[in-house]
RNA sequence: CGGGAUGUAGCGCAGCCUGGUUAGCGCACCUGCUUUGGGAGCAGGGGGUCGAGAGUUCGAAUCUCUCCAUCCCGACCA
């Protein structure tokens, strides 16, 4: 039994200033949780009653799916990471450290490495396989920016999981396995999810999906096709390509001039303002010019995680802008940044404000790699640089007057999109990311040399998966999820008691003692109590309190306990609805549902 | 890393522009009395390196410089 006479607890009054999202003044408030470092934090006897529920909710769902639990020292060596190439791949976001002996150290934010080494440490036969072990275990990353709490901190806690194979079609049986486990976990959780197509980023890997709880305060852009249900993050999302076209009797393209035409705008309206250059006086058709019409090409410098840097032109249509994250998506682990002055003075061929394909792509001038939107298709007719100060270009065609070396996904989404597969609507929203499964593939399998004998005898490669939940995360995404305007709202599952029973009668009175005993009874039948037991509080204080705190239900032991038959009020903390049930009842109606 | 804002008691803030006894207010905390069904009243009290350092000045929370930290937007981010 909690008593608030002494718990290690203050309620705030105000919001804390730093604090932006729900959850995370909510959780400070209501005594959850309170900042120690930029990024961290410290869990209070409440709040820490609420991550032990979350973290031994996620470890029973590992464990009745077959998954083993280890630990890990969070304290690792340079070398594992070295091999695997992410010493450097994870840069700035890795806390790195180094010991007495000026060994370099690290704090790990993820285990691949240290799972596919204790693998191949004790396993050598296919027979050995399949296996899944998780760890519950602390991670560090030196975020540039930790914000909203334990949102996104620098220090965290997080379940991982690995899985390991001997083939393909064994990965994609323990990713299903890992998937289930998942949706039953933030079922329990009653966390909402959204299961989208994901790239998999600095881990390496093919088929991803994250679990996105969908609210306002998430860091994630996903989309949802209305008409298909398919989901994707915004950096993986495709959207519909057209069909080809003929390029067989097409007009020839024109080259013409376009003063004073610096932006996509300007360009359009020249063009729909002079009558020798309609679409309908140079043979296309009757509409006016659009912005979709025009191809802007934007330059990148790449730098790859070994220090090398090379330029990129990438081809969308006008009417969109350049995603950086989505095109940092695609192509990982190589970073882009746009391009310099100093960039543009190394390469004299691209005329700043008219760069167009006559100069870019391997095979061209430039040598620049290009690479176009996926609309860009073979047929495709395009108003674009001309290469030349003040000109344009009107009527290339893709495929005919210029080839792409490849399309890359990186203009912007929009909810005017169209779903790639259905050609459905698509709709954007924000998430939480809350959970991440992905086949690894043998990424590290391979840089750590972990290989098993197979049946006949032969070294064989294993393949692997890597499963994510952040635990101080869920908690928080939790709070996010389920709270009002008077406090938290803690789904049953994962409050720190099950009652919140509370004493409203004068100080002398026989409330206490009548609270008191149904305090033991409600212990003693197993449901765990937080007894609002103090005397020198009013109890304006009290309810306020028990709102901001959330526990499921709200027990008053006040007036009614008094007469004969006594009674106690019950308010279901999240509906605000309440009733009076006589004493003799209470055990039965304050049993959690679910017990 | 770029832009913006902020840093004064546990929390929320005023004071700074225009330098001047002992730095203020609300909440919280302590003592006493009263009060007790929706963040009580009265009286008394404790708690401050005014983010840090340097400078200007007879005198700095206040002016100048540097640094640090926090928050927001962007960049970045399983």
């Amino acid at each position: 039994m909690l008593r608030m006479s002494t718990l290690f607890l203050r309620t705030l009054r105000d919001d804390p200033a730093d604090a932006e999202v729900a959850s995370h003044r909510l959780l400070v408030r209501a005594g959850y949780i309170r900042r120690a470092a930029p990024g961290g934090f410290t869990w209070l006897p409440l709040g820490w009653l609420v991550y032990r529920k979350v973290e031994e909710i996620i470890r029973a769902e590992m464990n009745r799916a077959g998954f083993q639990e280890v630990h890990f020292p969070a304290l690792l060596p340079r070398e594992p990471y070295e091999a695997t190439g992410r010493w450097t791949d994870y840069g700035d976001n890795l806390f790195r450290l180094r010991d007495r002996r000026d060994n370099d150290m690290l704090l790990a934010p993820t285990h691949e490495e240290m799972f596919t080494l204790l693998v191949k440490d004790l396993f050598s036969s296919y027979r050995d396989l399949p296996l899944s072990i998780y760890q519950i275990q602390t991670k560090y990353r030196d975020e540039a920016r930790p914000r909203a709490g334990l949102l996104r901190g620098r220090e965290f806690s997080m379940k991982d999981s690995y899985s390991f194979d001997v083939d393909d079609a064994g990965l994609e049986q323990s990713y299903e396995r890992h998937r289930s486990a998942y949706i039953a976990t933030f079922d329990r959780l009653a966390l909402p999810y959204v299961i989208v197509s994901a790239v998999s980023g600095a881990m390496g890997g093919s088929a991803s999906e994250e679990f996105l709880a969908p609210l306002p305060a998430g860091e994630d852009t996903f989309v949802r096709c209305t008409g298909c249900g398919y989901a994707a993050n915004v950096e993986a999302v495709e959207v519909a390509a057209a069909d080809a076209q003929s390029i067989e009797g097409r007009p020839d393209a024109i080259v013409a001039d376009t003063p004073d035409t610096p932006t996509i705008a300007t360009l359009v309206e020249l063009l729909n303002s002079t009558d020798a250059l309609s679409r309908a006086s140079l043979g296309w058709d009757d509409r006016p010019w659009t912005a979709a019409d025009t191809l802007k090409n934007v330059l990148v410098t790449l730098r790859f995680p070994d220090g090398r840097t090379e330029a990129l032109a990438v081809g969308i249509p006008g009417d969109r802008e350049l995603d950086l994250r989505r095109l940092e998506a695609q192509l990982a682990p190589a970073v882009p940044a746009p391009f310099s002055d100093e960039d543009f003075e190394r390469h004299p061929s691209l005329v700043k404000g008219y760069i167009g394909p006559g100069v870019l792509g391997s095979s061209n001038s430039s040598q620049i790699r290009y690479l176009v939107d996926p609309r860009v298709v073979d047929g495709s007719a395009w108003v674009t640089g001309a290469d030349q100060a003040g000109r344009h270009v009107i009527g290339l065609l893709a495929g005919r007057d210029f080839l792409p070396d490849g399309t890359v996904e990186a203009a912007e989404i929009t909810n005017d999109d169209l779903c790639g597969r259905c050609g459905g609507a698509l709709r954007l929203d924000r998430g939480i990311e809350i959970g991440h499964i992905f086949q690894l593939g043998r990424k590290y399998s391979e840089a750590l040399g972990l290989t098993v004998a197979g049946p006949d005898g032969e070294p064989v490669t294993v393949t692997m998966g890597s499963y994510g939940i952040g635990v101080s995360r869920a908690v928080a995404a939790i709070a996010e999820t389920h709270h009002d305007e008077h406090g938290l709202c803690w789904p049953a599952a994962v409050a720190p008691a099950d009652v919140h029973l509370m004493i409203a009668g004068k100080e002398g009175g026989p409330q206490r003692a009548i609270a008191e005993d149904l305090a033991s009874q409600l212990e003693q039948a197993g449901i765990s109590v937080l007894f609002d037991d103090r005397a020198d509080v009013s109890v304006g204080v009290k309810f306020a309190d028990a709102e901001l705190i959330g526990i499921p239900t709200i027990a008053v032991v006040g007036r009614g306990a008094a007469q004969n038959p006594g009674m106690i009020e019950v308010k279901d903390r999240r509906s605000g609805e309440r009733r009076d049930i006589p004493l003799t009842e209470a055990i039965a109606s304050l049993r959690p549902a679910d017990r």
